[in-house]
DNA sequence: GAATGTGAACTCCTTCACAGCA
DNA sequence: TGCTGTGAAGGAGTTCACATTC
């Protein structure tokens, strides 16, 4: 049963990019095999976890031998949708927005940052890593024109509905916010949310129980 | 049965820094009592779930009438160890690690950044922030003498493997990385991994197959 | 012999539904 | 009556163990 993008399970699909990065260290270093024990060890999983997991992609693997790596990232980079570079429109060009405009990590991983904007009249118009900043009232315009697929919003908290509704008009379906407030969007729409504040938090408790048990295995490690 | 830290299940915890926020906020707008749908609506999440997140503090909310705001704050602060300031020190100076110094939101949320570190000589000196960028190898030496407890990792992936192990063994316990890849540590060490660029791909694959399906809910709604 | 692919058991989390209490 | 606290049901994800295949 070669399974369809829906039937894979959404803890899967936060793990396949794990292991195509893996693999891609895996191919530049020479390798053309790899075992699924090689692999999870690579990724950090267990190596039955990362079997399950492709099996989900209909993968098809060698028994006795492994898996061919040029194969497996090339399912992997189908299965992703990154056989293809998708837009990114950054809003927010606070130190955090800064910060994403010069990652050039994006770049690499299949993404391309094509637009920055803010709603400070005072920063619009300046030029951050090589592009203008636009006012945010410009999305209905620029969504369209630049074909922009996802938002990152790098925002205040207080303005971060508001830059949602604005891109969810405008047509984008992908949502990338930073900012530490629940987003409302209508069905259709994905919200992830990075919440370094939350992390923080979860970290000094853990380490806090640190002091009071004596220690052992809690926590996670990656 | 008055639980202890220890039976919090990790999902509870990480949602528990979202309820206080939402906490403080409606303090803020002068709310002395919430009901759990109210508190719910404002964090995102099913009333059931809170008021079960909560039931594994011990937490008495008052039948028929909703929790007192003042009293909820006071218990998660104090079950997520807040009710001190943790000292943190980032590693690695680049622009993530730039921007994450100027990053104002870890004072108001119980966090104190006391040292920035980075590896290459020609940073180390620069003052970034008010802090001096200190050498990694002071790690040994700084972590006693400031108590740092938890370290930020902002290094490039080939180094965060090291970087790990040099603040483990100064001593601290609890570690954030923004390095896309695994961190092997000793049991009792708590590691979180934020990861920008499996978020986005994550939302690449749901934007994908938006294309390829109805429109329905897919996807996470925060 | 070696390593995959997968049914089944298990653990964890979420949601429901309602008893209990102000 | 209104809302909390929770047992029970349901669902999701992980791990195990082994039959299968090269």
């Amino acid at each position: 049963m070669p399974a369809t993008p829906r039937d894979i399970p959404a803890a899967t699909v936060a793990r396949l990019p794990v292991y195509l990065r893996a693999l891609h260290e895996i191919a530049r270093s020479g390798g053309s095999r790899v075992s699924s024990g090689q692999l999870a060890a690579a990724s950090g999983v267990l190596a039955s976890q990362l079997r399950k997991d492709l099996s989900h992609l209909g993968s098809h693997g060698v028994r006795g031998v492994g898996y061919a790596v040029g194969l497996l990232i090339a399912e992997l980079t189908a299965a992703l949708g990154l056989t293809r570079t998708w837009p990114v429109a950054i809003i927010g060009m606070g130190n955090l927005g800064r910060a994403l405009a010069a990652y050039s990590g994006f770049a690499t991983e299949g993404f391309d940052v094509v637009a920055l904007l803010d709603r400070d009249p005072a920063i619009v118009g300046e030029v951050i890593s090589d592009l203008p900043v636009r006012a945010v009232d410009e999305l209905p315009t620029l969504v369209p024109a630049l074909g922009i697929a996802i938002g990152v919003i790098a925002t205040p908290a207080a303005s971060a509905q508001e830059v949602a509704d604005a891109l969810v008009a405008a047509g984008v379906h992908a949502v990338l916010t930073f900012a530490p407030t629940p987003l409302h969007v209508p069905g259709g729409v994905s919200v992830r949310r990075v919440d370094l504040a939350t992390d923080l938090h979860v970290l000094a408790f853990l380490r806090q129980q640190d002091r009071l048990l004596p220690a052992d295995d809690v926590g996670r490690a990656g």
